[in-house]
DNA sequence: TTTAAATAGTAGCATTACTATCATTAATAA
DNA sequence: TTATTAATGATAGTAATGCTACTATTTAAA
């Protein structure tokens, strides 16, 4: 028997759960590789009905619109990364290692996750540093908000919060350290690549760069003085 | 005499310089207005024109598109900014407090400055809050980074990279953390207000515990141990 | 005063972002 | 088995968006 990860998604960012039929994997799956290809302005429900060998109309019974899927994918990738991170750092005691072994899960470069089928999580990762931040920078973003469609962001940031809280318990900013140390994770990674004199990582283009400088910043703050 | 200040934007941002007639004047005054009401997605030169009293084609004839438009008036805060920076620190010889005086700059609400006249700055940092990223989120980034685009945030970003220097010339990340400073003045102010979970700021929403968050995370990176 | 350059306005087209309708197939229950 | 319903497919249509091309008018130089 083959062992699946389930990710509960919020089932108000759909119309029809695309988990349960065949044209809703490949929504998935189609989008991944198309918002991952050419970015997600130019990404329509066109395009995307072309590609899987369905009609617009299909598409749209599984959502409302492209921004919702936006949401669905990047709130996977998180639910997925929140489930990766629980798995890793189960057994270890020391709040420092665990932050460690975050960081790091943030940075990196994901390999695709044969357990989640059709998702391939690589393209994921490169997905939410690209489109990520789309998802709440918008005006819908209090409505969106009560909805939930930003909880497993705020899980996960809440989980690593509680961490640095755990390594010092003194620390006065741990949400908005944890939503530093994600955000830059990502946006490091984009400057990195794409704009390197925001970095200082121009030389060898390797997260290891980036994955010291966040423990850097984030162990300099949290250290008890 | 009126002292006006003289921000030069780059060339290829625009098919003719909105700064040289009523009508150009007019497109970067009632954009800065539709994007702050609506936002950028909902934005369209259509709405724009009608707001302005002239024709779509009108527009088109200053800028491209949309995307150049937001480019051009992001591009004008970082250099208004910048412009604000060098004023405020010309006197200051202690890294440190240029460090805090820059700080607060970027987090600080900012007033409206009647030196630029048909631009309220007002509404414009709210902007680039919101929508700032977008203008490097792109597929096209490579290109217009080519072209120059970034060019007033990445010599920002130098410029506070340099301070952070002075004040530790042993620093390894100078423009890692001063691109994390910049970003986070402007992010955590949207969390703040619209997703205060991923902050420390939920009672009241005041810029000063931003700016007391950012001294923290800044001065005990850079501190010498 | 004519003539050309700059500017404004009109019209149109392809694409986007949807919505609606109806036929067909697959799955399931009576 | 047949009746029922749910999912999909095919087709069409609408309003808004993003843009281009062409025509008319104003302004300024020769």
């Amino acid at each position: 028997m083959k062992l699946g990860i389930q990710i509960k998604m919020n089932e108000s960012l759909y119309l029809r759960n695309p988990e349960t039929s065949e044209l809703g994997r490949n929504i998935i799956k189609y989008s991944i590789e198309l918002i991952h290809k050419s970015g997600f302005e130019s990404f329509t429900f066109k395009k995307l009905s072309e590609a899987i060998g369905t009609t617009e109309a299909g598409v749209y019974r599984y959502f409302e619109n492209k921004h919702n899927l936006l949401v669905y994918i990047v709130s996977f990738y998180w639910g997925w990364l929140e489930f990766q991170i629980n798995y890793q750092t189960k057994n270890l005691k020391d709040p420092e290692i665990k932050i460690k072994k975050i960081i790091q899960l943030l940075a990196e470069n994901v390999e695709d996750d044969i357990s989640t089928g059709h998702i391939d999580e690589s393209m994921l990762h490169q997905i939410v540093i690209a489109e990520g931040s789309k998802a709440y920078l918008t005006k819908n973003v209090t409505a969106d908000n009560k909805l939930q469609f930003f909880k497993p962001y705020k899980d996960l940031c809440n989980i690593v919060g509680e961490i640095i809280l755990e390594f010092n318990p003194k620390y006065k900013y741990p949400h908005s350290l944890a939503s530093t140390i994600i955000e830059m994770a990502h946006l490091q990674n984009f400057f990195m690549n794409h704009l390197p004199s925001l970095t200082d990582f121009s030389k060898n283009k390797s997260v290891d760069q980036i994955v010291a400088f966040l423990n850097d910043l984030t162990f300099s703050a949290i250290e008890i003085k």
